[in-house]
DNA sequence: TATTCAATGGTCAAGTATGGTCAGAAAAGA
DNA sequence: TCTTTTCTGACCATACTTGACCATTGAATA
């Protein structure tokens, strides 16, 4: 049973597919009206889901004429996989926000399928379990376990 | 006389035959609901039967929509792959015995060149630095970091 | 020009829907 | 009986949805 805010996500990336720029634009009363939602359900899409983390960038306008534009990063053209390097350095970062990123630099073949998931499952909380382990190398254990376990999935 | 536990497993685990990829998907609330047990019976039947060591992974997500995800392994065909996995559960790793398994696990061409180099330079100690950090977020970020750097070498 | 106001979008807190954990009771097995 | 496994319920964490109220913009109007 998917979730709105699965629905509304899906139907602004096949958006943003189909657009030859990367760039799309909305209104976010006609999308809430199209999904039969609060406006303010929109936002909620966007704060979770496209982010710079996430690969993204939402400008928006007030007013008549008002506008919801959401920007596809591309790597390639303005060095963003440096710029994030920066960001993150030092930094923390959630389970969704590595997720996010880790699925932009998929989307952006900067990894492959396999890569991805490898790492995403390494990053997941089932690995990174809820509390810290009790030092690095049971850690590491915990991560090469999951590597294993990816290795020896059947369905990729 | 069936134990409860065993008749959800077997259920699970029928679901899982009829699967075309190994993969099901369910949720624990309809799940507990259909066996009219509360649900962290579900959790209990996940945990003694569905783990790794077992031959399966399970993904889970919280909130409006959420849902159960049981991943079957392909353990048959691979029984060393088994045999070291087994082995690793709840042990420790130093980094020069992970990364004498990466190194195996890249000459048996299990992992490729690029996956081995990324997965090392995740367990080194640069990455999982001497002391803990303070957080899994603080960790995530230092994981992807090493992620991006990796990405970002020249020459692979 | 200054003011007003309709048309947008934004924020935040409360409510709902899932799943997770853990300790202790109950049942089963040795 | 003693031990192990199973079951239960109270409490927790995360993700999603909703609605009341706020802010900005631009066009119409005084």
């Amino acid at each position: 049973m998917s979730s709105l805010s699965r629905e509304i996500e899906k139907y602004l990336k096949t958006l943003l597919e189909n657009a030859h720029n990367g760039v799309i634009e909305v209104q976010r009363s006609t999308l809430s009206g199209f999904f039969e939602c609060v406006p303010s359900q929109i936002n909620y899409v966007l704060s979770t889901r496209f982010t710079p983390a996430h690969g993204y960038i939402v400008e928006t306008r007030r007013g008549g004429g008002g506008y919801v534009r959401i920007i596809r990063l591309n790597i390639n053209s303005n060095n963003k996989l440096k710029i994030l390097f920066d960001e993150i350095i030092g930094s923390e970062l959630t389970q969704n926000q590595s997720e996010g990123l880790l699925e932009y630099l998929r989307k952006e073949d900067y990894l492959t399928r396999r890569e991805a998931i490898l790492l995403k499952n390494i990053t997941s909380e089932n690995v990174l379990a809820g509390s810290l382990p009790k030092n690095m190398d049971t850690l590491r254990a915990q991560i090469l376990q999951s590597i294993l376990a990816t290795i020896l999935r059947e369905d990729i």
